[in-house]
DNA sequence: TCATGACCAGTCAGGTTCGACATGTCAGGA
DNA sequence: TCCTGACATGTCGAACCTGACTGGTCATGA
């Protein structure tokens, strides 16, 4: 019956593009530091994944690209048909709640390193968390968020704060365990 | 001066297979149920990735493939080069600590939903993560660790834990604070 | 004047991942 | 006996992603 010419995959990258063209018109450039900055904690793209994907937006009308300025940049606007695809994506699809963590995964072998390693390897995700939640807190600090999109980031800010400061908590606790468990076992209890 | 051939990318896929391999040997069917089960919070991989994915590391001398068994079924055992393999990248690469979560990233575009829709898309994640705690906690509860690996695991486990705590917590905060939001603005203070 | 560094836009090769398709075995129940 | 569902392995095309490379503008300061 149906002769699917196109299984259509996630596209996660042109919904957060358009997710962010939604608030303002953006240059590519912005676009990518945009990302890092901004929901590059849940999702991250190069430029040179950034840019092909605007031409092709802008080719199925869902953002509209103006003329080159200045230094050959090339400002992007959603359109209304943008708006409506970033919308129904949000409305009619689930997310994928598989999550990719490369330095949680390496934890599960943590036993394959060197006590020292193992050591090392949580000192490093304490290390990295307490920078994150530093970051973070200052971003979440700053002036109070006045429009709905930056209310919404702040309640998106305070989910990646929340994360970080259990990332943090946990390393803590796991160092505490490593040692506990390079220890003497079995010390008399009271 | 160098005229490097192959960019060696993460590769991240092929040191979990190996890592899992380390414990004991298993066959392709088990590692992919494993990787869901035991590793699946951080990482993932379908069977169409693990199967070839077995055979490459089977002729680079990392694993051992032994002869097909009962219903084809092929087990594969970790050899001593597989095991410094691991090792070696555990020890000496530092892990990519970008994280990908479609769910989260689209926190960021709350604001680009009806407010029921908001609702819904945070009381998913609430049901999610509840969902997510109860198994964690079951698994936690088991019988206590015995081997190194199932150590590993159960600190693994605990990042996982409290990673998830933390998303549930961050749910109920954010649907009072929709809430609050949908109410009529700036009630006159006590 | 020149060098640096931020700004700005792209392309491309090659590795990674996903979804769908294909194939077959074996135990248990209807 | 037939069916179902778990077990078990595999291929393939298309989409996705990264790192490296290219080429250029503009402001600042040495």
């Amino acid at each position: 019956m149906s002769s699917v010419v196109a299984p259509p995959r996630r596209q996660v990258l042109r919904h957060a593009l358009l997710g962010l063209l939604a608030e303002q018109p953006m240059s590519g450039y912005e676009l990518s530091r945009r990302f890092e900055a901004s929901v590059g904690s849940t999702w991250s793209a190069g430029h040179s994944q950034i840019y092909p994907e605007l031409v092709r937006l802008a080719g199925e009308g869902l953002v509209e690209a103006g003329e080159p300025g200045p230094r050959g940049r090339k400002m992007y606007a959603i359109t209304d048909e943008g708006l409506g695809e970033v919308r129904a994506w949000l409305a009619d699809t689930e997310p994928d709640r598989t999550v990719r963590d490369e330095a949680a995964l390496r934890t599960f072998f943590l036993w394959l390193m060197t006590p020292d390693g193992a050591r090392e390897h949580v000192q490093r995700e304490l290390d990295a968390a307490a920078e994150s939640v530093d970051a973070l807190k200052l971003l979440a600090a700053r002036r109070r968020p006045a429009t709905p999109a930056e209310r919404s980031q702040r309640i998106a800010l305070e989910a990646g704060l929340r994360a970080t400061q259990a990332r943090l908590a946990w390393a803590r606790w796991a160092l505490e365990r490593l040692d506990d468990q390079t220890a003497p076992g079995d010390p008399a209890p009271g």
